[in-house]
RNA sequence: GCGCCCGUAGCUCAGUUGGACAGAGCGUCGGACUUCGAAUCCGAAGGUCGCAGGUUCGAUCCCUGCCGGGCGCACCA
């Protein structure tokens, strides 16, 4: 078995809790943070099951809890008692009842109230709420860390750009998809490899080295007729006069001597100008990936890695093994039909060509399930009609059907003040990733991005995303931890004494306002872990919009720094709680919490 | 024709894996800066969740059919 190169998760997971960061304010008391707490909705759990047992009564399979969107309805509802009926032969209300009368004394809980058909409605203590602010503020950058994937060691593949030509908008909506999903993952305990894919062989890999080929004699006023299939991009006149430039090249004849004394023949010189041409591509590739924030622990490639080392080969005689592969009309084929897909597939053209499909099947099977029980991999939408034929192979392989999870990338549809801009990939033009970032900025880019399900179709109007207003909820997200500094540079100028948290009255956060921001925090941990479980950074995005439009009314009708030292205390370890969330939350997204804007 | 995704406010989109009276931003209209940052805040108007059935105590969510839109159906990658 040939090697494979292994990722260093941990260090990207390192990286990552390094960009989380902490506020220096908070350092000293995160040193003596406790490890990590049960969430709140576990401990409601357990308060269930224990008012179940003591009631005689079935313990629940599941528990969900929901945060209701009425206040009357309390913090934490859950309809335990409706599903559990059927089972305990009782009517909901009187099995809420039970509960009710069971349930144990815990800090966190006020009352537990019954309501509609059969709903539980929790009421969180707010002294209880107050004085939780302390221990979101020591847990630091670990507010928001959990176990959803625990100990699971995924393999995430995504933009993965054929290597003939630059990145555009779309590679970015998927760069700002997958590295969210990688920082998501890490924090709830994955080892995560992040992995590009570079297609340097096949078709569109000899299309590339014949383009550039014919752009070189062009250049050097030689015939040449451009290729049919070939990439009309100007990028492929700039390789072309690369090479020329770095290998002093000026004339027909130094390139005749050029080609003579590097023994390259006909078909010898287009595999060495598409080498050159993809090593060229896939370096620019990772420059713009890199200055928008986004790394990759491995770069396989399916020449080197796949193709070279007979993984194919080896995959296909196991296959034959299992009886899952026939010969018909000079072809060999797969019984994809066997596992659900809709026909046979091809893994060897009657060339004797290994089609895509068996090279990367060779590198699913070998590759990423050599290192990983979870295989991600984002594709664009063209793509979903190949997943089948996948999970076929993968099925046929001994894999788990969900083993693989593949997240479609919907197309990104760009727009300028609500007008389309044109693009025509035949024509070479197209907007490319790296001018979105000089455009708009990384942080608002990414944002925007994940504003949307990945799934789901984008419009991105590059003048919206540039403005700085509240159209940009990335600026309303950023804006509310640069007030919180704010407050923190004034109290630093006005000379004000800060005491450890601990010896600060948490009490008076008794306003409705206070009590509302300090249950939102609460949430957090359960909202991302439940976004890293469905693999939809949107989510975060949403909760911090939301977060940012809770505590933006609550600075401008309430101040911070005043006369009541008492308060003045409580309130800025509650601001300091929220900044420290809002930074969590947007390093989840790879957006930088700024201290000033 | 078959398969997958999508139809939610004028626009762009959320809706926590079936919950309680349907949400946000923008846009529109009307207000708020001698107070820690107005990239902010307060208020108003705006809906038959494409249509019709079904399952359920309960449906925007699940099932069926229809209408409308996108994508895919290679010995391409």
């Amino acid at each position: 078995m040939p090697e494979v190169r292994e990722g260093r998760a941990s260090r990207f997971c390192s990286g990552v809790r390094e960009r989380l960061g902490m506020m220096k304010e908070i350092a000293a008391v995160a040193a003596i943070s406790s490890p990590m707490a049960q969430t709140i909705t576990q401990q409601l759990t357990d308060g269930v099951q224990t008012a179940l047992a003591k009631a005689g009564l079935p313990p629940a399979a599941v528990c969900p809890w929901e945060v209701p969107r009425q206040a009357e309805h309390g913090d934490y509802a859950t309809n335990v008692p409706m599903t559990l009926a059927r089972a305990a032969r009782r009517p909901p209300r009187q099995i809420a009842e039970a509960i009710v009368a069971n349930f144990p004394a815990l800090g966190e809980v006020d009352h537990v109230e019954i309501a509609g058909p059969g709903f539980l409605n929790v009421f969180l203590s707010p002294a209880w709420c107050a004085e939780a602010v302390r221990r979101i503020i020591a847990a630091g950058d670990g507010w928001g860390r959990g176990d959803a994937a625990a100990g699971q060691r995924v393999r995430l593949e995504f933009v993965s750009a054929n290597p003939t030509g630059p990145l555009v908008i779309v590679n970015a909506r998927a760069a700002a998809v997958g590295d969210s999903l990688v920082r998501m993952l890490c924090a709830q305990g994955a080892h995560v490899t992040t992995e590009y894919y570079v297609n340097d062989a096949g078709n569109q890999f000899d299309a590339l080295a014949r383009s550039v080929d014919a752009r070189i004699r062009e250049a050097l006023g030689l015939p040449s007729t451009f290729p049919e299939n070939g990439y009309p991009g100007e990028y492929v006149m700039d390789l072309a006069g690369e090479y020329l430039a770095e290998h002093r090249i000026d004339t027909p004849a130094a390139l005749e001597a050029h080609r003579a004394q590097k023994g390259l023949g006909a078909g010898d010189w287009l595999e060495h100008l598409g080498r050159y041409a993809v090593a060229k591509m896939v370096e620019s590739q990772r420059r713009v990936l890199a200055d928008y924030g986004v790394t990759f622990d491995v770069w396989t490639s399916e020449q080197r890695d796949v193709r070279a080392v007979g993984l194919p080969d080896a995959v296909i005689e196991e296959l034959e093994r299992r009886g899952l592969v026939y010969e018909l009309d000079g072809a060999l084929w797969f019984r994809a039909t066997a596992f659900g897909d809709e026909k046979d597939r091809v893994l060897r053209k009657s060339t004797g060509e290994l089609t895509y499909f068996a090279v990367d099947l060779a590198f699913h099977h070998v590759v990423k399930f050599g290192a990983a029980e979870r295989v991600i991999n984002l594709m664009g939408p063209d793509h979903h009609g190949y997943v089948p034929r996948m999970r076929a192979a993968m099925q046929a392989l001994d894999h788990a059907p969900e083993a693989l999870e593949v997240m479609i990338i919907q197309l990104v549809t760009l727009l300028r003040e609500g007008q389309p801009v044109r693009m025509s990939k035949r024509r070479g033009e197209f907007v490319l990733m790296e001018e979105l970032i000089e455009e708009v900025g990384r942080d608002a880019a990414r944002f925007t991005f994940l504003t949307r399900r990945h799934d789901s179709p984008l419009e991105f109007d590059l003048a919206v995303a540039t403005r700085q207003t509240a159209e940009n909820p990335v600026y309303y997200v950023q804006y509310a931890h640069a007030r919180i500094r704010s407050i923190w540079k004034q109290v630093a100028e006005q000379g004000i004494a800060v005491p450890a948290w601990d010896e600060v009255d948490l009490g008076v956060l008794t306003l409705p306002e206070e009590q509302a921001l300090i249950k939102r925090l609460l949430q957090y941990p359960d909202f991302v872990a439940g976004a890293a479980r469905a693999l939809e950074p949107h989510r975060v995005a949403y909760w911090l919009t939301e977060l940012a439009g809770v505590f933006h009314p609550y600075y401008r009708a309430h101040r911070v720094i005043q006369d009541d030292r008492r308060l003045m205390l409580a309130r800025l370890a509650l601001c300091t709680a929220v900044g420290l969330v809002v930074r969590n939350g947007l390093g989840l997204l790879g957006v930088s919490a700024p201290e000033s804007m």
